[in-house]
DNA sequence: TATTGTTATACTCTATAACTATA
DNA sequence: TATAGTTATAGAGTATAACAATA
């Protein structure tokens, strides 16, 4: 069927271009998407550990751990030892760090625009709701699951 | 508002997922994701240039040929001198490139199966649909539109 | 003059495996 | 034993700028 054939490089075309715009656009703040992502991450969730930042921005530790570096030598982002578990470091903005991601998502803001602009209003929220189920069933028995993760989660659900 | 907010990341995560989920895939074939993509664009219209191949998968005419003399080098593609234009070369699937092609899209169809499975049935046409023109949307003034469109475009210094 | 492709170069993201130190 | 993070290492994709050959 075409329609099933063509999902996969629609998807990809899609991000590519919204991928490539954002880049283009945080060009001139020093960040790229992936930085921008991460920062998101953070301001949505603060003092995360590692893992679970790399999970909600489904990356590897270690790459994680290497766009961690680079912030963290900008300033941007500061690891403090966790609490209770002596292993894992809780990352967080810093007050520099918080403003730059204020920035960003103003400098975003057209782009957002843009895409939502796009679409017909009453089919967004299905495009939202079937991209994160596509994520979800994509990533089943992929990821390495993982045990009660929330046991260390500031978050409430 | 949520939708518009959620939008972006939503197209991260479920690329994101369809890209590792290929890329594990493919593992095993010795392909990545997007060595495929390319292999895919000229299995749908051999005897591209470069620069063609490069537009129709979106990517950098230097980005382009990398990708090129890694699969050269295997034997899954070749280059000619183009017929008309001796500045350019043309891109084709030698027989085992054909031949592997085949293979990867046969190795990829369950998940291109899991992905529209995944979806209400009355939706799946929709959700491409606004891929694609969220996709033509954001490229709009940030590619280098090449041919008689380029003859209007005066906004780029 | 504009365009196709090459080259040199550099950087980000990605990922695996071996390692440490804790749990 | 399992987990959090680090380190070393490697590779793909990305992009820019300068360049040659050709249109």
């Amino acid at each position: 069927m075409t329609v099933k054939n063509n999902l996969p490089l629609a998807l990809r075309a899609a991000y590519l271009a919204l991928h490539r715009r954002t880049e283009a656009r945080f060009a001139q703040h020093d960040v790229t998407a992936d930085q921008f992502v991460l920062l998101a991450t953070l301001a949505r969730g603060d003092a995360l550990t590692q893992r679970e930042l790399g999970q909600r921005m489904s990356s590897d530790p270690s790459t994680v751990r290497a766009m961690l570096v680079l912030l963290e030598r900008r300033g941007l982002i500061q690891r403090e030892s966790h609490p209770t578990d002596a292993r894992a470091r809780t990352v967080s903005l810093t007050p520099a760090g918080r403003r730059k991601f204020r920035q960003l998502w103003k400098a975003g803001n057209s782009i957002r625009e843009t895409m939502f602009g796009a679409l017909p209003p009453d089919e967004a929220a299905a495009l939202v709701r079937n991209l994160t189920k596509i994520a979800e069933t994509l990533n089943q028995g992929c990821v390495p699951v993982r045990g009660p993760i929330a046991l260390h989660s500031t978050e409430v659900a």
